[in-house]
DNA sequence: TTGTATGCGTTATCAT
DNA sequence: ATGATAACGCATACAA
């Protein structure tokens, strides 16, 4: 047994013959190695964690398959597990995540922003170090006087900050901000970008332009379509991301109101066939594939366990925005 | 240890006064079971394999939400791997999930279609079958003289039956199929439906607008634009899915070539956004969700090893169609 | 270089 | 109802 052991370590002191022998005997019998018992040995288990609030569009495909390239390197396992923004589905994946002794867990995606989740965070944190799991923010900042827990994000709040500076640049005054979610980490750094910009051109942001619905698309749509009733002049719109910006689309096109020639529309993601709209949208370009592989990165034992790692962002210009007319 | 053994196995024997006593330690401790262990003892893992040639797009997204969907339910676990079309990859990834003992291995998307594949999957069955894994097909139908081979799949070629016939009715003849891949189960299946439609309809399909070139994107769009350029007729394009459809949009586009009114066009699946497209357009809609969900149930182990379960689709007609121009 | 013995954390079997 | 013990398949320290 010990030789065998030996020879699938790839332990050296083997020699050639028994080697062989003992490969052919394996070969002869398809035996492969217990893989759980491995990970119980204290080899330490492949497993890793991939909590999403849900499966959902290119975003979330991008990022896991950035993560997959990085832990396949390392022969590491990616497990996805949906939290549907239940906190106890989330606590409750990172249960079955320690009794899998995992190598850590990713938490993908926004997160809420109180001090009710840094709570929680440093609970997750120190529950999961107790089986020597680490925790990795993904697509979203490090929390401060949260130490120990890694993260990769984004320039967030400077791609928004490029994309309202655009519109401000093209004589833009009234803009809607669409999707200003608030406890919403992604829509919170969004809306602070938004404000940044008209910060840093001295210009007075429209409060009742500000659209506090949510990150969801239904309820933007229909407080847009509220808005275009309502009379409330504005001649561009951001949207908080590209589905929220198509919504847009929709609701501009039932108005029979024409973007770019009677609204500039911005979107932030750059999903895939938003260039291919008409008129195809000027949005933020966020590298969530190489967002993924950062963090597949960071599953390596020997990586910092403080890392934060900022990726920056690309404003695409396109057709939905234009000069205003006076 | 066998009174904490009962206790987690929710095992009834166990006095209601010993078991308080039990979880107030487990609770002291941050104690959790080891779920490797758990499997290792017959059990049986928790790990569900899901592999798929890459994640890429809404239906890989939707397909696996499908999957997790089902498999939380169970409490067990997905493991996403891709394998980039790699044999070498697919085999390891085969092995990786032996070495887990998983519960089952998903093989998602399309797969090769000759004897060589046959052999492959049977030796894939066996393999999974000596630690108790058993093999699903997820988004292709059952393959003849392999049984005990699971599958979940959907009308492909209906689909592309009803896509095509949908043309023929509005007076097409000359139409295009692009992306005519052989060796790949999926675009021969869609390339047969098209062929069935002509049979049903008594018309001779133009071999010449059936476009060879593969299922991906880039090389059908420069096929798309060459066949454009060198000025064979045709009235109508059948895209073998919505990614080559928007490409053939991309090709209309820069030839100034109007959708529907120069030419209709339909694609297959219904991903997101393209019902935004302008034209919207005209597709066949897949059940991908749930496709994965009832992929998700089969994991069960009183699940029929030989269940064969499909799927309808549905054709969504939007404005990239119209009736023939005399 | 190879074989033997021990331990890992759990469940199942058998006593008590 | 509970406790003691064997067994699972592997890695590792130690003996040969």
């Amino acid at each position: 047994v010990a030789t065998v052991s030996r020879v699938i370590a790839k332990n050296p002191v083997v020699q050639e013959a028994t080697r062989e022998r003992v490969e052919a005997a394996m070969k002869e019998l398809d035996y492969v190695v217990n893989g759980l018992v491995q990970s119980m040995q204290g080899k330490g288990s492949r497993a890793v964690g991939f909590l999403v609030y849900e499966m959902v569009g290119p975003t979330f495909a991008d990022l896991a398959s950035g993560v997959e390239e990085g832990a396949s390197e390392s022969r590491d396992l990616m497990t996805i597990l949906t939290t549907h923004g239940n906190p106890d589905r989330e606590w409750q994946a990172i249960q079955q995540m320690r009794e899998q002794r995992a190598r850590a867990v990713l938490l993908v995606g926004a997160t809420p922003t109180g001090p009710e989740f840094v709570e929680r965070l440093k609970r997750y944190r120190d529950f999961l170090a107790t089986v020597g799991t680490k925790l990795i923010l993904c697509a979203r900042g490090p929390v401060p006087g949260v130490p120990g827990v890694a993260s990769v994000y984004y320039e967030n709040r400077l791609g928004m900050r490029l994309a309202t500076e655009h519109l401000l640049s093209l004589g833009h005054r009234r803009i809607v901000f669409l999707g200003a979610e608030a406890n919403h980490s992604t829509a919170e750094d969004r809306l602070a970008g938004f404000l940044d910009a008209f910060e840093a051109a001295g210009v007075e942001p429209v409060e009742e332009l500000i659209v506090r619905t949510a990150f969801d698309a239904e309820p933007a749509q229909k407080a847009l379509d509220q808005l275009v009733r309502s009379a409330v002049p504005f001649t561009a719109v951001v949207a908080a991301r590209d589905e929220l910006a198509v919504r847009a689309l929709r609701v501009f096109r039932s108005h029979r109101i024409q973007v770019p020639e009677g609204v500039s529309l911005v979107g932030f993601d750059d999903m895939l066939f938003v260039g291919d709209l008409t008129p195809s949208l000027t949005t933020v370009r966020v590298p969530y594939r190489e967002l993924g592989r950062r963090a597949g990165r960071l599953l390596d034992d020997k990586a910092d366990p403080d890392a934060a790692e900022l990726l920056p962002v690309e404003l695409v210009i396109r057709d939905s925005t234009a000069p205003l007319r006076q």
